[in-house]
DNA sequence: TCAATATTGTTGCAAACGCAACAAATTTGC
DNA sequence: GCAAATTTGTTGCGTTTGCAACAATATTGA
């Protein structure tokens, strides 16, 4: 460790190494942004709520753990706990305590929060569809998931250990 | 426009669809949490600020309006005034009259500022390189640049309609 | 020319986020 | 068994963001 020889920690980028990245960071930011327009638009809630609503959606029961559920839609715990009242507060789910642990809470979605997510979810679809499906063809997107899930081999764990 | 048969604006997604998206989604958040993180540990603001500053560096003069400055950074107008607040209240930037059009406010790096972005870079650039470039070679890195500008193609105007 | 419209930037207020301190329950290690 | 450490969730406080209303200048068009 100590006698590393990286000298080239610190270059600079090529004009590739570049615009890839500042192309990732802002193709990203756009289609997050153009979905959000789109949502505010219809008078729907932000990304941030249908993200955690689809994660109870697809499990089991439609039930999870606060901290569970945090991992999965990448929040903080103070940030998960608030969105979990804000949900609760319209409606779209309920929170209860954990049976095995004393400490859990459980949130779990309700049959409103489900047609919610269901109203959501074509304003969503439409936006990453004609802005960023659409561009690849079968073969190019198997390209592109391969790429993408290099990047995130690296790093999932330690961005848990909030 | 009108006969539209576009009945699958509104279709399931394939696996590869899926996970391309969520992936796309997910790996640059973990990248960008991860600069964070690193930028805190030694101190030093934001991956915004750091935005503001090099679009101010890499412009000839080191100025821009505040106009400009806020399409380069996707910051909207307000988000954009207030930065410039901060930024100038730290001693990084300098704001300014723009000459040619009354309403215009200029945006101008100082001598620190220039400093600090020097001192961010490298915390910056590690994260990116050891979390993102490392995992492509140079053919790799051409063809996902590739990809990404065909996402980008389509949104950027739009985008800017603040 | 000059009124109508558009652009640019600011500000008050409310909502959301980050941090640090905290409480309660669980797990660990002796 | 039990004290120490860990995990899980909440809350207060300050910062940042979003929205809508606003002011000031520029542009447009009759």
């Amino acid at each position: 460790m100590k006698g590393d020889k990286n000298k080239n920690d610190t270059r600079k980028w090529t004009e590739t190494e570049a615009s890839a990245w500042t192309g990732l960071v802002q193709a990203q930011q756009t289609l997050i942004d153009k979905v959000e327009v789109e949502l505010k638009k219809k008078g729907l809630p932000s990304l941030g709520w249908y993200d955690v609503l689809w994660e109870l959606e697809r499990t089991e029961g439609g039930i999870l753990r606060l901290n569970d559920l945090g991992k999965r839609v990448l929040l903080n715990k103070y940030n998960v706990t608030r969105l979990a009242q804000r949900l609760e507060d319209e409606g779209l789910v309920v929170r209860g305590q954990c049976p095995n642990d004393g400490r859990g809470i459980t949130a779990a979605i309700t049959e409103k929060g489900r047609k919610l997510r269901k109203k959501m979810w074509p304003v969503y679809e439409k936006v990453v569809r004609e802005n960023f499906l659409c561009k690849f063809n079968s073969k190019e997107l198997k390209e592109l998931k391969n790429f993408i899930e290099r990047i995130q081999a690296s790093g999932l764990n330690e961005s848990l250990a909030k």
